[in-house]
RNA sequence: GCCGAAGUGGCGGAACUGGCAGACGCGCGCGACUCAAAAUCGCGUUCCUUCGGGAGUGUGGGUUCGAGUCCCACCUUCGGCACCA
């Protein structure tokens, strides 16, 4: 009785009971450390590091989980591959949760990171724990520190005065999440937020922006490398050196020089430099009103096209270097100082936004391109700009060129005076790295009355983040605040010094960690050289589509830059980007702990297993999609993997003689499924790969109801099945491995190969059309030729029908596929 | 607003280069087992239907022998927009 018992609790699947069992294995026998090995190809296969956030939500899961499926697979290939983790340790979330908590952010994070690293190991994923790296670590921040002066001695770092988002009562910085609201309110105390000017470091990504435009050498999703293509945007046009009646020049750039006799005002950002002197003491205080409201405004209000344009006259006004025109001078928010040189010659006859502008403040609407093919403009009459090219009409001495020539003329025509030349405007601005924060890698730079930006000698560091420090916000930078902190003296003159209390980016960290996944112990360089030859470049990269535009072009910048200094090789970090969709809550919002809708995966874990929420997370959504979290299809899961253990177990003792059909049959299945999930898996499509799993499961219980059990080509089929799972999920995989008697372990076994031979079959479905719509599917031989796969699918009863006695116009015939009788022009009028 | 992505049964999703729409699951229905329930197993399940068939992949057009797939216009949802990471 007790035995009986006992033993059906063995023979159930239980993964609280099988997983942690094998995880400790698999760590005690460090199965998944990967070292350089030159005899064996190597694969970097790289997932987004988790910011230190608290807790892993379910989205972690959808990201690691696959990622890790499709490395296992790739082992099994016969890659040494490596699959490091790390944490994104400094940050905001740091410091706003301790100033709610009164925890130290350094207690913080790492006792977060204690949490989740106990949370990733129940997913049984093949990490490489030797490789951890912590960014928030000294010996981290360290080499993150020894990059920005790499970046200063190459002339790639510099400061310059940069507005920032600044809440006035509270004197302190904002981030952008905590701008609250249309109305840009401070998220503590409800004060309007306003832009400060700050001087504040940059990296000249600009520099590399031509280059970052290629994709030539890596396998990026498309909609990755439009993304980066139009948030670099690269335009192409000319700059004009307009100049105020006072003699002071202001330069626009311009994607349509050819229009240049067409600018009846100029608009400058209210930030520019020449608003003041430009302003006339009548329109003082409108100008003075204006840029104030302009201050309290986003980037993105700004420019958005659909809102109704304002500004304001300066009074003065500016001369057109091409005509000796004088044009009236106006400020208004939808110029960005950011953008280009912060002004604009407005062409409103044939630029949308400063058409729309002209009518709202009755400014002359001037066409001087005349496209092809069209009436010549009248200016009063029109009801929207036409920014076509055409030929250059009431243009001076360039009026009649062609559309053409227009752009290149006119710009040969402002170099030949001087007032110009050909130029090329991005969008892209350079990174602004300083943040005014406390937890964060300090900036190693001194500032000496007599040298000046010192650079704090290599040897120094890391310039220490100190830990007693007031991290509540009271109106200053934390750093600036420390009793002497900051106070030092100069690397040069031995003399007092202070230095830069701001921290760094924390897409600063972010930008390099795949290197320091290489040799996170190295004390003597960022990376070990050897290990930066074996594995260097990551061949494949997954994470969230969100960071398309900045972390995935910060770390692109960051190698290229290296790579001039002669730090890194190649010209890309990572060959192969995928993106992973997000998992949102239950309520379809995204997950957050202030909406209450976060999926703590330990909570499923503990319910169903790891291997089932593995499985589920990729059998229930598409990877690259994503979308929100429900259980409602996990018992699917859940009864997938009590299927196959009980079909492996139950038929392992069996012997069975042959039987040549029905093991062909099967024989078949095993191979189109074993094609299915290499190419799914290959092709990051993780759904299909389990349902496939799935199938091969139905038909192997099909097998075992019609007598096959125990058979070779069954027991041959139980053995793939597990090999196929063992990715996706590797406990139960490896469980029943075991059982059955099979050396350890399933994961150092190769990927089951595909037989093509296997796969062919004596007879096919045709399908039959009749103008379109199916009517018949008929069997015949796979090698029938087309007069022969015609007459049988006329001989058809129901095709006979519905052809209704008349003559075929057309029969359409592809082969392995379907025959398609046309016998009416009009669709369905056959019927 | 701009840039990017996605819209397919009651639900998650499948459908290689234009060729059987709805694989695989969930849910639901019926049946078997059971005193009963759960679990498990089997069968069915896009909608309408006068049982001949008809309609159907966000909406409206178009190309084609044939469109979920290609083209044009539009609608909705999601991601990003430079200090959240």
């Amino acid at each position: 009785m007790a035995k009986a018992k006992d033993r059906a609790r063995i023979d159930r699947y239980d993964p609280a009971e099988i997983e942690p069992r094998w995880q400790a294995r698999w760590e005690a026998d460090q199965l998944y450390s990967a070292r350089v090995d030159q005899a064996r190809p190597k694969f970097y296969f790289l997932t987004m590091l988790p910011y230190t956030s608290g807790d892993l939500h379910i989205g972690h899961w959808f990201a690691m989980g696959p990622s890790d499926a499709r490395a296992r697979y790739l082992r099994m290939r016969g890659f040494n591959v490596t699959f490091p983790i790390g944490f994104d340790a400094f940050g905001l979330p740091a410091e706003n949760a301790a100033i709610e908590r009164g925890i130290h952010p350094k207690d913080w994070t790492y006792r977060n990171v204690e949490n989740m690293r106990r949370q990733l190991r129940t997913m049984g994923a093949m990490w490489d724990w030797e490789r951890e790296a912590i960014s928030a670590d000294p010996a981290y921040y360290r080499w993150t520190q020894w990059f920005f002066l790499k970046m200063f001695e190459n002339g790639l770092a510099y400061k310059k005065m940069a507005p920032v988002d600044w809440c006035p009562k509270d004197n302190t910085t904002l981030a952008r999440e905590q701008v609250i609201g249309e109305e840009r309110v401070c998220e503590r105390c409800k004060t309007p937020v306003i832009k400060k000017d700050l001087e504040q470091w940059f990296f000249r990504i600009t520099q590399y922006a031509d280059e970052l435009l290629r994709f030539d050498d890596i396998d990026w999703p498309e909609s990755v490398r439009v993304l980066q293509t139009n948030w670099i945007g690269r335009s192409q046009g000319a700059n004009v050196r307009f100049r105020t009646e006072a003699g002071d020049p202001i330069e626009v750039f311009t994607t349509r020089p050819d229009t240049l006799w067409g600018a009846t005002f100029m608009v400058l950002a209210p930030e520019h430099p020449l608003v003041q002197s430009l302003t006339t003491p009548e329109q003082a205080a409108a100008v003075e009103a204006y840029v104030q409201q302009t201050l309290r405004q986003s980037d993105i209000q700004r420019e958005a096209a659909d809102k109704e344009k304002t500004g304001v006259f300066t009074g003065g006004y500016a001369v057109n270097p091409v005509n000796e025109e004088r044009i009236p001078v106006w400020i208004a928010d939808y110029v960005l100082l950011s953008y280009g040189t912060g002004a604009i010659m407005a062409v409103p006859a044939h630029d949308q936004r400063d058409f729309e502008f002209a009518r709202r403040f009755g400014l002359e609407v001037r066409p001087v391109i005349r496209p092809e093919g069209t009436e010549a403009l009248d200016g009063a009459a029109m009801r929207e700009a036409v920014p076509s090219y055409g030929a250059m009409v009431n243009s001076g001495p360039l009026s009649g060129t062609t559309a053409d020539r227009a752009v290149a003329r006119t710009t040969e025509y402002l170099e030949q005076r001087g007032v110009g030349e050909a130029a090329v405007g991005y969008r892209l601005r350079d990174w602004l790295i300083s943040r005014q924060r406390y937890w964060g890698a300090p900036i190693p730079i001194v500032y000496c009355p007599e040298h000046g930006q010192v650079p704090v000698p290599e040897d120094q560091l890391p310039v220490l983040l100190p830990d007693d420090v007031e991290w509540r916000p009271t109106g200053e930078s934390p750093l600036k605040l420390h009793p002497t902190w900051r106070h030092t003296t100069c690397p040069i003159c031995n003399k007092p010094a202070e230095r830069d209390t701001d921290t760094m980016d924390t897409f600063m960290c972010s930008s390099w960690y795949h290197l320091r996944y290489l040799s996170p112990r190295n004390a003597e360089a960022p990376f070990d050289p050897e290990e930066y030859d074996y594995w260097m470049p990551v061949d494949t990269y997954t994470g969230g589509i969100e960071h398309a535009t900045m972390h995935l072009i910060y770390t692109r910048f960051f190698h290229k830059a290296l790579r001039d200094m002669g730090i890194t090789e190649g010209n890309e970090p990572m060959l192969q980007l995928r993106n992973q969709g997000q998992i949102l809550g239950p309520d379809g919002q995204r997950m957050s702990k202030s909406r209450g809708n976060v999926i703590d995966p330990d909570e499923q874990v503990s319910s169903y297993g790891a291997d089932v929420v593995r499985a589920y997370l990729m059998f229930g959504y598409r990877w690259a999609e994503g979308g929100p979290w429900s259980d409602d299809n996990i018992q699917g899961v859940v009864r997938w993997l009590h299927r196959v253990w009980s079909l492996a177990l139950e038929t392992a003792g069996q012997e069975r003689a042959s039987d040549p059909a029905g093991e062909r049959a099967l024989r078949r299945h095993v191979h189109r499924i074993i094609r299915q999930a290499t190419n799914d898996l290959e092709a990051f499509e993780f759904n299909t790969v389990i349902s496939g799993l799935m199938e091969l499961t139905n038909a192997l219980a099909e097998a075992r109801s019609s007598g096959l059990a125990g058979s070779p080509e069954f027991r041959k089929a139980v053995e793939v099945l597990l090999l196929l799972m063992a990715p996706a999920t590797p406990h139960v995989a490896e469980e029943l491995w075991a059982r059955l008697g099979k050396p350890y372990s399933i994961h150092q076994q190769s990927w089951p190969t595909f037989d093509p031979a296997a796969l062919a079959e004596d007879e096919i479905i045709l399908v039959v059309q009749v103008n379109g719509k199916v009517r018949d599917r008929i069997s015949v031989p796979a090698d029938v030729d087309r007069a022969e796969a015609e007459r049988q699918a006329l001989a058809s009863e129901t095709v006979r029908k519905h052809l209704g006695g008349k003559t075929p116009r057309q029969v359409v015939y592809v082969p392995g596929k379907l025959v398609n009788i046309v016998v009416s022009s009009t669709p369905g009028s056959g019927a």
